[in-house]
DNA sequence: TTTTAGATAGACTGACCTGTATAGTTTCTA
DNA sequence: TAGAAACTATACAGGTCAGTCTATCTAAAA
């Protein structure tokens, strides 16, 4: 395996178990048995680093919303899938310490200011584009003149909330539960 | 002012502007013009020092929310009394910098193991029995059967999901959509 | 076979970290 | 007014931080 992608798992690792400003160079080029330079290699400063791990981050999830995606056959199990690839992020996760998302995690422990903030706020907003677009296809289907906007807001607000509290208790059992009130918010929407 | 609340006042601002791995011994003292010593005499460590301003932060919301119940006169107002204690404590950091919930932001920079996610666990367990308590009031009142578990725990998701996603785009405005869902997630629950 | 790119180990810098030790000063109070 | 308690400034210890430098090695490409 080459020294970056080496780098990238181990800083992936300690990033989101031990959190970013607590975590040390040394002890991620130690985690992935590489040599310091390759890290200054690779990249041009431990920023760098970071930004990739957050990239990474969203990446996965990505992945994860498009696996079940596929598998949904209905609107309503569309949106949901969004919802479905929380549930899958946290018991990926579960075994070595589940501490909810990753990204907002880094955003919490960053100044104001610090760029980071500002690319998992658009990372966030992205998820919500997703959720827009799966709900105004379910709307439209059923021809509900449901508020669009509401639904959105209210859906990201069970998402978030549901993941922070879900790493607050290590366990997924809040995004399941956060799923099914979404159901029933979508039912709601269309009667 | 007595050197042991200039040091909570200074720490108070540092930790939930900057983070507090990030924020050292030197930066706390030197803003709250006080000698390194006077920390060690109050606090034995940096880390008794951060429990006292997590449980300061706790305190804090408290007497907001115990202002706003007071004005409530009606127990659906109760119920959204926290929602507006979730909002003033938005507003009141706004000025230099809102960033979120402090205790959610202290957590989530926190390893799994960390004595801090405990504390910041139990508060949040304190807020969700305010809300269980009110919740109980307002359906028994209303002679409604609606399930009181499933309202709280959606409540909670709307509470902790904004005041997240508020803190990311440093605006209350998501803390103000989320009592307007609340209010009419309550509605629904007496019809 | 030679060149080149990627990797290695490890020493090093200078700044910053938490925490301690010492000695002098102010402030409250009995 | 005398003594105790709280506070001050400063120096220091021992560690860790991010990042640089040098020198060596290996493996694939030219």
């Amino acid at each position: 395996m080459k020294a970056r992608d080496k780098l990238l798992n181990a800083a992936g690792q300690l990033f989101y178990e031990q959190g970013i400003t607590a975590t040390g160079i040394d002890t991620i080029i130690t985690k992935a048995s590489v040599a310091k330079m390759s890290l200054y290699n690779n990249f041009s400063s431990k920023s760098e680093l970071v930004a990739a791990y957050i990239e990474e981050r969203h990446q996965e999830w990505l992945q994860l919303f498009e696996l079940r995606l596929k598998k949904a056959e209905s609107s309503k199990a569309k949106v949901l899938a969004i919802f479905d690839a929380y549930q899958d992020h946290a018991e990926s996760h579960y075994e070595r310490g589940f501490r909810g998302c990753g990204l907002l995690n880094a955003a919490a422990e960053m100044p104001v200011d610090a760029p980071e903030r500002k690319s998992v706020r658009l990372h966030k907003q992205e998820v919500q584009t997703l959720l827009e677009k799966h709900c105004q296809e379910y709307l439209t289907e059923h021809n509900s003149n449901f508020d669009l906007n509401s639904l959105v807001t209210h859906l990201s607000f069970l998402l978030e909330g549901s993941i922070m509290l879900a790493g607050l208790e290590a366990s997924s059992d809040k995004v399941v539960q956060a799923r099914q009130l979404a159901d029933s918010l979508l039912e709601g929407a269309i009667k």
